[in-house]
DNA sequence: AATATAAATTGTAACCATTACAAAATTGGA
DNA sequence: TCCAATTTTGTAATGGTTACAATTTATATT
C-alpha cells in the first residue's frame, strides 16, 4: 500500500469526492495498481480488507470517479471494462499473446484531425493490438 | 440495394468465403450502409427478406467476416458492437448528443510509437468523442 | 446522548448483448 | 436420388452491468 490514506483524502478532496471508506480504499488499490484492472480484479482485493463489500459499491464508485474526471475507462477488452487512473493523454496496446495491456506515450497533434475541424473532442482513446516484445522474443 | 449480388459473390469469393445466401445480404448491407451498424441494424433489415432469419446467423456471418478481414469490430458504443466493412485506416468520431459516428482520416505515421518498438501492431483503433459540428451549430 | 436527516453501502433481481449448442434445413457432389 | 458436409435456426445459458429498494453509516440538530 505505497499510497497512502491520508493522500487518498487529500486527493479525493480536491477532487470536489467526499471520502468515504469504500472510495479511499478503491483509490488506493487504483493507485498502487496501474495495470488497468476490472472491476472484478479490484473486487477480488478489497473483498479481503471489507469483508460486508459488495460488488455494486465498485461499480458505484468507479461511476463516481468517471463523472469527476479521476479516471478513465480502458474499453480495449472485449467482455470486460477496464479502469485507468492515469488521466494523462496515451494509447494502450493490448497483446494477444499475453494479455498484458501496455501504456505508450502519443502525440495527437500531428495525427491530423482535419476532417473533424469544428468539433468538440472530448476524449481521445487511441486502442493498439497485436504482439508484444516480450511474446515475440518466447518464440 | 447499390451493391449488386454478383459483385458480393465475387468479392466474397475473392476473400475465400463461400457466398451462401445470408452471408451475400450481409455483405450488401454493410457495403450499402456504412454507418457502422449494429447487429440489431443488420437484422432489422434483412428480416424483410428473409422471414425465416435467426439473428444468430448474423453473429456467425458478422464473425467469419472479421476472421477473414474484411469488416473491422468499432467498439466505440459501450453497449453494443458495431462493425465497418471499410478496413482502410481511419478514425471514429462519436457525437455524445446526436450519437453519429463519423469517421476521420489519420496519419499514425507521427502519432509517435516509440514506446512500443519492436511490437508487431495488427490493429489501430482510434476512438474520439465530444460534439459535432452540427450540434454545436444548432444549440 | 438521542433523534432526525442525508448519504453511502448492500443484496437481489433484472437487463440484454453475446455465445453455446444441438436440431433442422440447405447445398453440392457422387 | 442419396448422402455427407455446410449452413441456418431456435433456444437456453452466460456474464458483465444496471436498477432499485432495503439496510447501514455518517452528519447535523436539539
Ligand atoms: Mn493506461
Ligand atoms: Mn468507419
Ligand atoms: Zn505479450
Ligand atoms: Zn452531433
Amino acid at each position: 500500500m505505497a499510497f497512502k490514506t491520508d493522500s487518498a483524502k487529500k486527493y479525493l478532496k480536491e477532487h470536489d469526492i467526499k471520502p468515504s471508506t469504500i472510495r479511499i480504499k478503491v483509490l488506493q488499490y487504483l493507485k498502487d495498481n496501474k495495470h488497468h484492472p476490472t472491476v472484478d480484479d479490484i473486487y477480488k482485493e478489497l473483498i479481503e480488507d471489507i469483508p460486508t463489500l459488495s460488488k455494486t459499491s465498485i461499480y458505484n464508485t468507479l461511476e463516481l470517479f468517471l463523472g469527476k474526471n479521476i479516471v478513465n475507462l480502458v474499453s480495449i477488452d472485449d467482455k470486460e471494462s477496464r479502469y485507468d487512473i492515469d488521466t494523462s493523454a496515451h494509447g494502450h496496446f493490448k497483446c494477444k499473446s499475453c494479455n498484458k495491456i501496455y501504456d505508450f506515450n502519443i502525440n495527437t497533434s500531428n495525427l491530423g484531425e482535419e476532417d473533424i475541424k469544428g468539433f468538440i473532442i472530448n476524449k481521445r482513446k487511441i486502442y493498439y493490438e497485436g504482439i508484444c516484445k516480450d511474446c515475440l522474443k518466447s518464440s
